[in-house]
DNA sequence: CACCAGGCAAGTA
DNA sequence: TACTTGCATGGT
């Protein structure tokens, strides 16, 4: 008898192919501009995304949502108005922190900023104190519309319960897991992502390994139980 | 009631 | 280097 292995690539393209089937397109980043989705990535770290909406349209009911205008805002006042998203005394000084990026370095020009070379612009990212690696590639990929691989725990999760990685693979060995077996398409990138969160929300919760009708069931030849 | 959510940084040994 | 802890609201 003859056992096929799929290779890495032919696994992540039919891990992709599963999940577009049966989610279809997410279209990824619910926002109305670079600058709030730039907000959003702070403010979702750990976070449910219900809990970001409410906060986001606190900004807006008190029109404050531009560079100019939260930037101007004591910090008190920027944490009550998103409190909703928890952790707001962290997050407030967060995103002044990055305000203090592109207001200093880049006299406030969001796009210019963003139109940096990839690599550039995410250096610059990570340099913020409350911005790490997940929030940072989330902006260049979602913000700034560039291709990089956006990892989160749903992503890690996944794939060591189908046995693809073992636990000690890190966030930079599973974004070059993803990005050294496929195009480098932005919008590939963009909606593979938000479809391991689907997945991972429906069916791949911490205590909760139940994967029996999960699309992924039998990916790599395991059946997780 | 416990546990989780689209993390990150600081502290400890 | 490799864990652990603080941060905090709102939903299930």
């Amino acid at each position: 008898m003859l056992v096929y292995l799929m290779s890495t690539v032919e696994l992540l393209q039919e891990m992709y192919e599963r999940l577009h089937g049966h989610f279809g397109a997410q279209d990824w980043w619910p926002g109305d501009s670079p600058f709030e989705i730039m907000v959003g990535a702070i403010l979702t770290q750990n976070t449910n995304w219900k809990n970001v909406e409410r906060a986001i349209d606190n900004l807006k009911r008190a029109d404050v949502l531009s560079l100019a205008a939260m930037s101007g805002l004591p910090r008190d006042l920027l944490a009550e108005y998103i409190r909703p998203a928890g952790y707001y005394n962290i997050k407030a000084v967060r995103l002044q922190n990055f305000f203090t990026l592109i207001n200093g370095h880049w006299d406030g020009d969001l796009d210019f900023f963003l139109n940096q070379p990839r690599d550039t612009l995410r250096e610059q990212l990570l340099s913020v104190k409350g911005i790490g690696p997940e929030t940072a590639d989330s902006m260049v990929l979602y913000a700034a519309g560039q291709p990089i691989f956006v990892v989160d725990t749903y992503t890690h999760r996944i794939l060591t319960r189908h046995e693809i990685i073992d636990e000690s693979f890190d966030y930079h060995a599973i974004q070059e897991l993803f990005m050294d077996n496929l195009e480098e398409d932005t919008c590939l990138f963009n909606e593979y992502h938000a479809l391991i969160v689907q997945v991972g929300k429906d069916f791949c919760k911490k205590s909760k390994p139940a994967c029996g009708y999960c699309p992924l069931a039998g990916l790599n030849g395991i059946f997780v139980v």
